[in-house]
DNA sequence: CGTTAAAACTTCAAGCTTAAAGTTTCAGGC
DNA sequence: GCCTGAAACTTTAAGCTTGAAGTTTTAACG
């Protein structure tokens, strides 16, 4: 096989990847508006928040989520408006804001959660274990490659 | 493995496709915005009348890219301004429109979409053919079962 | 014909997203 | 003690995105 096809197979790959995970995240919006009244973008940042119970700064959370800072901005303020999610200051750091899950945030996240993975779940169940497996390392492997961009160059 | 590990595994799948594609996505984006002053949505919209030379109405537009048919819209109205992008009137029905690519939209997508061919080829370097076949069959599995929903329910 | 329903779009409001610019605060030098 | 640069955010402008509502045109039925 040549150079050139080899190309084209990768672009075959992409363009599958784009649709697929378009199409899911459509699913998992549709299902978190119709059954949370949410948006995806809340629910990750709650999901980030999730794992952290001390809380994460407005930068952690961007770079976790890789998106810009000024989104977190705005995702966060209408989390706090919701009563999901509150600021704290940092002790030491006038600048910086810690932001948690309030009580009634986790308790709300965790029945998202729940519903969250059993959405996953169907959607990927006709995905055999041994394709998994080969398919998470050659998505860490495009991943990494993508990380290490800057460094190496 | 019980069965809840089996859909704890399936999640942590999808948040690895998940964390790849939006990597790519951002080095796709900032390429082209750099490379060629344009976006991925516009980039995406070219991309398919590119492949439909006699054009695409704005309704079969947004069922190929899967996105509302609003966005369709603010996209392709854009496009004309660039000059990238006509609209024709569809005789016979006049409430459609077609859209095609100008002479100058289809030279300038040339040269976009072999600079994505090279970024996508670099991208997905790391990732062995076979690995690659396997992933194509777990995403169309995928995309089939989100494709056939509503029609089983 | 006239009515009615659907199709093909556009418009709108709300929210998401980014890159860039601006603000406040902090941490080191001098 | 100041300056200077960087860090941590917020704000802004532009564009993307959706779902819902609105407009015009078509098609079908009686």
């Amino acid at each position: 096989m040549s150079e050139t096809d080899i190309a084209k197979d990768r672009l075959r790959l992409w363009l599958r990847v784009l649709k697929a995970t378009r199409s899911v995240e459509t699913e998992l919006r549709e299902n978190l508006r119709q059954g949370f009244a949410t948006t995806l973008p809340r629910f990750d940042v709650m999901a980030a928040l999730s794992q952290h119970v001390t809380g994460l700064k407005m930068s952690e959370l961007s770079s976790v989520l890789k998106v810009s800072n000024g989104n977190v901005t705005g995702i966060v303020e209408r989390l706090v408006e919701d009563g999901h999610v509150l600021r704290e200051k940092v002790p030491g750091d006038r600048r910086a804001s810690r932001v948690r899950l309030t009580p009634e945030g986790e308790a709300e996240f965790a029945r998202q959660a729940a519903a969250h993975e059993q959405w996953i779940d169907g959607i990927f169940a006709d995905v055999a274990p041994e394709a998994a497996q080969g398919m998470a390392e050659a998505l860490d492997a495009v991943a990494r490659r993508l990380e290490n961009k800057d460094e190496t160059q």
